[in-house]
DNA sequence: ATGAAAATGACAATCGTTTTCATTTCTGGT
DNA sequence: ACCAGAAATGAAAACGATTGTCATTTTCAT
């Protein structure tokens, strides 16, 4: 995981104005709607920058991505632990979740079969109580 | 959960042949891949009879949908057992695995917030022995 | 057989996302 | 300050999954 900058001097403007936003969103928010929300404000920028920067932002994980059910991918600010989601399916309303089980697991599967720098990927849907 | 006809002699033929489609292929899979499932099989039919049969599989709780990281939406027949995957990233050689520890996760964090019919996606990555 | 209703599938349309490429902005060296 | 090369930008095109359209075919009760 090569991390060039860390620092906010380094990062570029676009991708500054992208975590503004979604900081402000306070939430789950499409590449779409964070472009509204700063086109809204005066600012021009271009739909593909945002994406541009969401991409950055996702593999620098300052960003967690989650799909919609539509298939819509939103991008929401998160802190560097690393953690899960239990997402509704009705309504959206998102828990985050440790994953210490995951984690275990993924590191035993993975020394199980020679695999190394194990990854992982594991979300949870369902229904919520107010659904 | 409305369950209007249950019984097979009143499902569409198309439904029909999906389900067994996804009993074939034993875990998730896309529309697409159930569509090349079925036509390498010598069978016409139309993706867009796909798309309609997933749909309405779904709608009468027979199928699971979740959606893949690239957004593409994976179906599985509801009930059955599945299993994971552990991907090398470089040379994409996968190993499917048993995930009881991720289950029985899921099953726990979904009951402590209160979420019912709680399904998860979860993927390994890594490097294989070989690269 | 006959007509109504449902199912089918080729094709076009839609929508989120990515790619392309020409232009603009930034950067460091002189 | 000037300039060249690198990086960033954005409009438009390309792309891929999914959905809508509509004419044709099949199903089914009569």
């Amino acid at each position: 995981m090569a991390r060039r900058g860390t620092c906010w001097s380094r990062m570029k403007k676009s991708a500054t104005r992208v975590l503004q936003s979604l900081q402000h969103a306070g939430g789950f928010a499409s590449a779409q709607e964070v472009h509204q929300l700063i086109t809204r404000q005066g600012e021009r920028i271009g739909l593909t920058t945002i994406y541009r920067a969401l991409q950055s932002l996702q593999q620098e994980n300052l960003v967690d991505v989650l799909r919609r059910d539509d298939g819509e991918a939103i991008y929401r600010l998160c802190g560097e632990a690393h953690h899960h989601h239990l997402v509704c399916k009705e309504c959206g309303r998102t828990v985050e979740i440790e994953g210490g089980a995951v984690e275990k697991w993924a590191d035993s599967v993975g020394k199980e079969h020679g695999f190394r720098d194990v990854a992982h990927s594991a979300e949870l849907f369902g229904i919520c109580s107010k659904c």
